[in-house]
DNA sequence: TATCCGAATGAGACTCAATCTCAAAAAGGG
DNA sequence: CCCTTTTTGAGATTGAGTCTCATTCGGATA
């Protein structure tokens, strides 16, 4: 929607030797535009609604290269659908799942992030990325 | 195979209302006298090789049993298929992950472990369980 | 030990997210 | 505008996991 926005795609398409198209310019828009733990189908919806016609097989395509170039982050919460998440200028943070509510809460704690380089380290290895997701119940009820 | 551990999952089977089978037993057997971390579909062929025929259902079904009593744990790789473990006398543990051999080695940090309770309480939230992969790659090459 | 009934099993159908196929449509450089 | 190459879409396919239900089996009881 907003230009700077259209440039980054374009931008990012272009270093990967791909086409701009309105589909790809409303799978980013869409995903761009809500806060939220999103799945495909509910993505795909939501374009759907807006009046632009893309198919499953785009969305998903179109998500691999966001997801690639970091401009989305794709999280496995263990229900056998991936979620996506904006990632544009956005902190690293990990999530907190209710499992009474299905609530999503994201969280950063630098102390965790710095442990986890110190373990893999004293393992001979480097971090490359990590998947953490704290399943919660709400406390005292 | 061993007299203690089939007492052990008759004490489960008990427990939990459920009859004692040979095809519950292969799949214990199966799983526990590998200390790999191993998906259903090998499972479930190694037990065929032994001469045993246990069908796909049955394999998941019992796996679910062992997985909700703790004598297995099941952990999600990120690739679509679920691992599974023996998790007898087992103390908790993490894995990291090499995103060049594939290799899954396992650790376990305290502080790691404490610091996690510490973030879900600072939210109001109680800690349940929690996924937690290092994704890494050999240090200096 | 034989009987009996509810539980367990197996074969294969089904689900559902995700991927693949390939003909038709569109991008974009010249 | 043309032409080549990429992209798209509709629907087929995959694959892990679940479900169905007729048949088999466990094990409590007599």
């Amino acid at each position: 929607m907003n230009d700077s926005t259209i440039k980054i795609l374009k931008e990012i398409l272009r270093k990967e030797g791909l086409r701009y198209t309105k589909q790809r310019q409303a799978v980013w828009d869409e995903i761009q535009n809500s806060q939220e733990h999103r799945d495909a189908e509910d993505i795909n919806m939501s374009i759907r609604n807006n009046g632009v016609n893309v198919s499953r097989a785009t969305v998903y395509r179109t998500i691999d290269v966001l997801v690639k170039n970091r401009m989305v982050r794709k999280m496995d919460v263990g229900d056998g659908r991936n979620r996506y998440e904006p990632r544009l200028d956005d902190a690293h943070h990990d999530h907190m799942i209710c499992v009474e509510t299905g609530k999503i809460i994201e969280f950063y704690n630098e102390e965790l992030e710095d442990l986890q380089e110190k373990i893999a380290e004293e393992n001979g290895y480097m971090l490359v990325r990590h998947i953490h997701q704290l399943f919660v119940k709400p406390l005292k009820k």
